[in-house]
Order: C-alpha cells, then sequence, then structure tokens
DNA sequence: TATAAGATTTACT
DNA sequence: GTAAATCTTATAT
C-alpha cells in the first residue's frame, strides 16, 4: 500500500517523521527494485528552524523545492559528494520536510551493496548519505513526486512496538544553536520492528 | 568574480 | 583522531 498524499500533508513535522518509522521507501530506477524499512528520520520545520535551509522562508533555487505542497522529494547535494533526501510534507508555500537518516535493507540487497561498493550484510545502510546511495537516488531526482514510480513509501504493516521510538538530538546541526537541542531526530532499533 | 562553509563519509595516521 | 573529497549558496570585493 502506497501512502497517500494527504499523508505527507499534516502541519506537525514532527509527528510525520515518527510515523514514518516502519514505513517502506521503495525505489525503481533503472527498472531495478530496491527496498528498505526506514528507521531513523530527522524533522526539518523551515521557516522556524534555524537548521534548516530554508530558515526564515528562505527561498533558493535549491531550497525551492521544500516550498512545494507536500509528497514529493527533495534531494540535495551536502559537501559536494554526498546526496540527501527529504520528504517535503505540509501544504504549498511551507517549506518543511523530513530527512532520511537510515533504513534497514528488504529488496535488492545486492543492487544497494554495489551501489554502496561493498559486500557487507548489515549496517552499510545507515546515515543520510548512505542510505539515500543504496537506494540510487540522486539530485537529478529532487521534486519526483512520490506517487510516481520512482520512488515512494509503502505501508506495509510493519508496526514499532510502542514506547520503543528513541528521540534524540539532530545531528550535524550545532550552528543552530538552541535549535540543534531539539529532539527532532527519531530512530528505533530494527529488532523493536514487529513484522 | 572570489572565498568560505555546510543536514557527511571514508581512508589514513 | 584527523583530513580529504569537492558542489551549492551566501557574502564579500
Amino acid at each position: 500500500m502506497k501512502l497517500p498524499q494527504s499523508f505527507f500533508l499534516g502541519e506537525n513535522v514532527c509527528e510525520i517523521a515518527e510515523k514514518l518509522l516502519g514505513k517502506v521507501i521503495v525505489t525503481r530506477i533503472n527498472e531495478q527494485i530496491t527496498s528498505g524499512i526506514i528507521i531513523e528520520t530527522e524533522a526539518y520545520a523551515g521557516p522556524i528552524d534555524c537548521a534548516s535551509h530554508a530558515y526564515n522562508n528562505k527561498r533558493t533555487k535549491r531550497t525551492e523545492t521544500m516550498f512545494g505542497e507536500g509528497g514529493v522529494a527533495y534531494i540535495y547535494l551536502i559537501y559536494g559528494i554526498h546526496h540527501l533526501f527529504n520528504v517535503v510534507t505540509n501544504s504549498k508555500d511551507i517549506p518543511h520536510a523530513v530527512l532520511l537518516r537510515g533504513i534497514e535493507p528488504l529488496e535488492g540487497l545486492e543492487i544497494m551493496q554495489q551501489r554502496r561498493n561493498t559486500d557487507k550484510l548489515n549496517g552499510f545502510t545507515y546515515g543520510p548519505g548512505t542510505a539515500t546511495q543504496a537506494l540510487g537516488i540522486k539530485t537529478l531526482h529532487d521534486g519526483e513526486n512520490l506517487r510516481n514510480n520512482t520512488i515512494w513509501i509503502e505501508e506495509r504493516g510493519i508496526i514499532v512496538k510502542p514506547g520503543f521510538v528513541i528521540a534524540s538530538r539532530r545531528i550535524g546541526v550545532d550552528y543552530a544553536g538552541d535549535h540543534a537541542d531539539w529532539l527532532w531526530n527519531f530512530r528505533v532499533k530494527p529488532e523493536t520492528l514487529i513484522c
């Protein structure tokens, strides 16, 4: 079951970030299907969030994607090296987004290993840059609608045990001052997932 | 036009 | 533990 667009239109970006845990992200790139369970996310609330690219409603060519309606992909390059994948949420002109920080591989394991250039079985899709790379997502997919058959998120009935969602401060955003201390990072341990 | 720094990962010492 | 990799945007000359 593909998630409906309405899932991404909520006003509370934290709530959406938390709900995305246990959902399955699927990509179909060059006819290759890969997927993984989302195990870590991070919320970014553009206008009021120092850590967001869209802080204070800053619009640039890059952040423009976040100002679109919820349910599209926001992908950008960081440090000139890594692609990071976000899901845009909320209504048009409100630049909220949820950063994907970690997945647990499901389908297409070998393809993901190839993309990551590794033969490891576990732990090679953890980290915002590496998860994105394993899924084959590049900046050319920026603005892609999650209703298309390229990148989408599915509900597969995977449930996180109640009380096992870990909320942390966000990572790598110390420059954001107090905002870095907001508990907007959500993760689950794979063993607390009920499939 | 030039320079600096970033929602990071990897390899090397 | 430290450094290198190297693209985009913002701020300044």
